[in-house]
DNA sequence: TTGTATGCGTTATCAA
DNA sequence: TTGATAACGCATACAA
């Protein structure tokens, strides 16, 4: 009788849908039970059987469904980092680092992108709540959101990347930015610079804004004049940006054109690098140029780039821990880590 | 009896976990059916209970748990793209053009990188599997890994991106890459060089050996002797790797060394140029180069790049297309879609 | 060592 | 217009 309802079970067809652990059950000859055994506690079930329904496993080619796994168990396995701009090479290192301590903890990492875009933000952190994920890292669009204080409340761990909020609901990692700006300006000055371009934007970017006091700072302490550090406000943060930026420059009557740019980041320091060249202007002699991440592409420049370093992986290895620990360690305490930029000196500011 | 029957479960604790419709609903002193009918069919409830429910919604923090919704409907509205390699800007673009297509069909793009290993790909594409994702495109780390065709076969719709292979179950969306290779050393010997070096790896990568095939070819037709097409294989398309070879080729004896690079990629051409700058080598002069996919930063390089340029965006969303239409279409039909390449010539070849 | 029964949160089918 | 109830596929406590 058993072996007839075998064949049976065997033979029935699944009209499409995959197999579940039921019809392996069928196929194998045995309960249901049985089955959940071999795939979470397979030491507790005998040789035999076990043998006999990994066999059916393979025959049927049963797949795991995580929904009804982790609907019954309440937790999912992975971890979410909704990015700003997947094409700016300096998130993607970011990215990397989160996906190295993802790894090691043995959890899945699944990237979103914003694009810059705050509906898009919004969106995927609404799906990522519906899916349940074990804690969300991101690089927010604009971190005093009021979603993201609401992802929070949900108890979902959360952990800011390259940005800062005070809050106490959640732990930042980021940059020192102002001392960033700090470092790029006292280095053009001691090129012998006295009047200067800050280029970047939208300033609704709060490390666009930090980079510039920090560089307003660093400019008054040098005892210049405050007019002289001037700011050619961009759209965004991208090589576009930085070529358009370059032709406001080049626009200037030459009594206030400035000798050096300080770009918010690396992608404006290329473009406006581009146009200069394409104008025929020596870098850095007609006009030096720093940029900001040092991303892989800064060194191999038309002029390499100099550039306000930030510790990439590290920025992302370091928040991926932060937001374990908050997941796992019942103590857990916010904290807002701040990492130092250092300044890479090469052939755009160096005559 | 109702109301105090209200007033004990909105008072009911949660201990930890989210709310679901039953809270929902015993918080508005309604069914969970009526709950599932204000989010599922809004229209077909009263305002007065919809306001009721909708209101104890935000109340309680409700969100829709995913994995039960999807476990009784059977599907995700997600798609999935399997990036070979996070940090190239090429694929940073794919990426771009796959999203655009998934938001208009209203779907959720999450993507996994395999960072050019195996066994992450296969780990990734198990996950998917388990997650009952609408669809898989990927850019596998190599086309006819057997794992490749189980996805189509347990009836997941696949695309393969930038690589082909030869196969009945799924669609493929790449870039002639042999015409590529063509393009570059018929402009190199338009050029005038009669000694060219391939630089790239491994050849595990059948589009390095696809873009050798055409380059070997339309050397040979050009009627130059084979030798002269010099190999230098890489272990990696990566700038690291670039500027390795950038060594390798200096160490030639100058009787043998060639007069022009053809780079597999443009990160390799990135460092090939780097190594080459800093080697003090005048490019075009002493050495030209060519890349490959014309990514942003080709253009803005120490010595702009001539490059083989890709489709990029248009790949992606040509891949994502077929995707969806073989997931809705009943009789759809695999396709295999070959873009044309062009090259670019820039002050990387031409003297 | 194996089988049975229950529930996770949702949607859908009924009946009221 | 609403409410009761049955799946979806899995994991687990408990019974055998």
């Amino acid at each position: 009788v058993n072996g007839e309802e075998e064949l049976m079970a065997a033979g029935r067809p699944l009209d499409g849908r995959s197999p579940s652990v039921k019809d392996v059950a069928a196929a194998a000859g045995v309960s249901l039970g049985t089955v959940s055994n071999v795939l979470n506690r397979p030491a507790v079930v005998s040789v035999a059987t076990r043998e006999r329904v990994e066999r059916a496993m393979v025959d049927l080619g049963f797949v795991r469904n995580e929904f009804a796994r982790q609907l019954r168990m309440g937790t999912s396995r992975t971890l979410a980092y909704v990015m700003l701009d997947a094409t700016n090479p300096f998130f993607t290192d970011v990215a990397q680092g989160i996906e190295a301590a993802a790894e090691r903890a043995d959890l899945t990492l699944v990237i979103c992108n914003s694009n810059n875009r705050a509906s898009r933000e919004q969106a995927h952190l609404a799906h990522l709540l519906e899916q349940r994920v074990q804690g969300i890292l991101m690089t927010p669009v604009d971190p005093v959101a009021p979603w993201i204080g609401a992802v929070a409340d949900r108890g979902v761990p959360l952990v800011i990347v390259d940005r800062t909020r005070d809050d106490e609901r959640f732990c930042c990692v980021a940059v020192d930015d102002m001392l960033g700006g700090r470092l790029a300006i006292e280095h053009l000055v001691d090129q012998g610079h006295r009047r200067v371009a800050f280029i970047g934007g939208p300033s609704s970017l709060g490390q666009v804004r930090e980079r510039y006091v920090g560089a307003q700072r660093a400019w008054i302490e040098a005892g210049l004049p405050a007019e002289d550090l001037v700011a050619l406000p961009t759209s965004a943060l991208s090589v576009t940006e930085g070529r358009g930026a370059g032709e406001r420059l080049a626009g200037l009557p030459s009594s206030r054109r400035p000798t050096a740019a300080f770009c918010a980041n690396d992608l404006v320091a290329l473009g406006l690098l581009q146009h200069a060249i394409g104008a025929g202007l020596k870098v850095p002699s007609d006009l030096a140029i720093v940029g900001f991440d040092d991303i892989v592409f800064a060194a191999a420049a038309a002029v390499p780039l100099t550039s306000v370093r930030q510790p990439r992986e590290e920025l992302g290895r370091t928040a991926a821990e932060l937001l374990l620990s908050e997941a796992n360690d019942k103590d857990h305490v916010h904290q807002r880590v701040l990492f130092q930029p250092e300044l890479v000196a090469r052939a755009s500011t160096l005559s």
